[in-house]
DNA sequence: ACTCCCTATCGAAGCGCTTCGACAGACTAT
DNA sequence: ATAGTCTGTCGAAGCGCTTCGATAGGGAGT
């Protein structure tokens, strides 16, 4: 392993002044400069990670905690965590990535090491428990999520409020009046996750505004899953013209059932879904939807806690603003 | 931040009595420990990673290299992502998320900065230009994947050869004698990832024992390639009775447009799968299938890994024998 | 020629931990 | 009793880096 001292001997300097080329915080003549830079080039050198973390009490590491389900929304949270990654390796650091699984206490323990600078959490629920562990600490970190209280919290999301009502605006617009929505999965309400609560919020409230009818149904994905539902909410609402989709894993299955009964898409029923882009675009139908930015909620994550990490930037709530994205599954409702 | 010193002090004894009732590398009375956990307890004492890193040279992390391409058999990598991370907890081990994007280099980076204790890869090419680098270090690393070169590495992977074979014989059984195999993306041939080809080289050759008459498509995912993809197979083999589906994102848009021809899966056409155990039974025909045992792989890679950091373990190939569960989607050849 | 101020460099301290060798005291073996 | 052996604890060195203060030398200003 290459030292700092190597180096400095190497070039016929001292070890403070190649950490000065290193680091850029003194002024270094050209040439001194250019002698460690070919130094470093000859020999190898990579600084050593403890030595630097001990010396400048900075990890270069940002803490990224993603939900242990692997059962939900997979798509999004994979591209998100991959954007992390590679907008955090611009800014110079790396991602150390942590399950939910140990709960608040992957916080302290990342918090209390020095492991990580900073901390993203995914997944947040609405009255999370970690969430007075990150206001009790000077660590900065970013919320992927809304939690209900975001005093103190700086957090980044889709607005998902705003979601549910653009899509009940829609399909309201289209002249539907009778509106079912394909919820996440029980178990997703019940741990009080913000964005599918904030969605039903949307839909909601906006169908109320418009005098439409909705019935919310959540729905675990799968065909078999899929087809109770659908089944339960064609009892219920015969004349249901209009759904929204929220679960992923879900839309395949509502289309082919919907062809199965018949029921064509868009003349006889429209169909808007929350996902992806790349989902909306290769399904069997070319999906009206709204997307879900998964990177440009991480690449922004990742921007406001390097700001923080860098002084600037404060607390703040950042709600990216929808856009519904007319496609093939969505037309007026049929005379 | 509490100290090593800190909690010395607070005990009342010195701080190498404190480090060693932290590693157990040496006996202490059970007084002296209990007084020295009390103190550890009551200051919240958490051991600085940094100057643990540099004092020992072990980081206790282990590095992830996930590819960057979002576009491919995503649920597989998390799900072998989120098993890598949990495992290496119960071990001791944080887990560095880095993406394929920096290529060798991020290899070289990690090794030099002793940011990581080892690394495993995944989505590993035949002739992956990582290799080289990894025989050339003493850090222990393992390969979720197999290259064509295994000398000096360990690798873990599905037995994709037998995979392929499985797949064969199991249609072959039921009287199929003109076999589609929808693979995946053209890209990912063209890279030369090991686990496509060597499951089309098991196909291939078993097909050939067996003298079966098999036709090899690769399919981007999605409803309209596979439309294309299909209509090309059908043409110049109307006579196919039986399927084997790599790309996952295929599946589904391969049983919508059987049954759209009124093919009915399994009566007149057979389909088996490639895909992890949720998808095949997610599935609108519930799909027999050769499970991806993406848990397992993540697992076993971090226990080979520890066992090598503990200097246990060796290079070797370590295969999982693919098992195929038959469900709904395959019955013998239509009369 | 003198001070004053930069710029470029160096030396040394110290970050918080691990680990090695030393050693006091309690036991066992002779 | 004496030497030998453990067991439990301590002190100190050192891991590789950052950073602070000091300093030598070169210009600019007077």
């Amino acid at each position: 392993m290459v030292t700092l001292a190597e180096v400095a001997q190497h070039a016929g300097v001292s070890a403070s002044t190649v950490s000065y080329v290193l680091s850029g915080k003194r002024s270094i003549s050209t040439t001194t400069r250019q002698r460690v830079e070919q130094s470093i080039r000859e020999l190898g050198y990579h600084p050593n990670a403890g030595a630097r973390a001990l010396a400048s009490s900075r990890s270069n590491i940002i803490a990224l905690m993603v939900p242990l389900r692997t059962d939900m929304y997979v798509p999004v949270m994979m591209e998100i965590a991959i954007a992390v990654a590679t907008t955090a390796r611009t800014h110079g650091y790396d991602v150390l990535l942590l399950t939910g699984e140990e709960g608040p206490d992957a916080v302290r323990r990342v918090t209390g090491s020095g492991l990580a600078d900073a901390m993203i959490l995914m997944d947040v629920e609405l009255d999370d428990e970690r969430l007075p562990l990150l206001r009790g600490t000077d660590q900065p970190s970013v919320l992927i999520g809304l939690p209900a209280d975001t005093t103190g919290l700086t957090c980044v999301d889709l607005d998902f409020r705003a979601t549910g009502a653009l899509c009940v605006e829609h399909l309201a617009m289209l002249g539907h009046r009778d509106i079912a929505v394909i919820g996440e999965a029980p178990a997703v309400y019940e741990r009080h996750t913000g964005f599918a609560e904030r969605t039903l919020d949307g839909l909601r409230s906006r169908a109320q505004e418009l005098g439409v009818r909705l019935l919310h149904r959540p729905c675990e994905g799968g065909y078999d899953a899929m087809a109770v539902t659908l089944a339960r909410i064609l009892d219920e609402r015969p004349g249901t013209t209009g759904f929204v989709v929220q679960n992923e894993s879900a839309v395949e299955p509502l289309l082919a059932l919907l062809r199965q009964q018949g029921r064509a898409v868009p003349e006889d029923v429209s169909v808007v879904a929350i996902c992806p882009d790349q989902v909306a675009t290769q399904a069997s139908v070319r999906l009206t939807s709204v997307a879900i930015p998964a990177q440009e909620m991480g690449r922004n994550a990742v921007e406001r806690l390097v700001a923080k990490l860098d002084g600037r930037g404060s607390d703040e709530v950042v709600l990216i603003t929808p856009e519904l994205t007319v496609r093939a599954s969505t037309g007026p409702v049929p005379a």
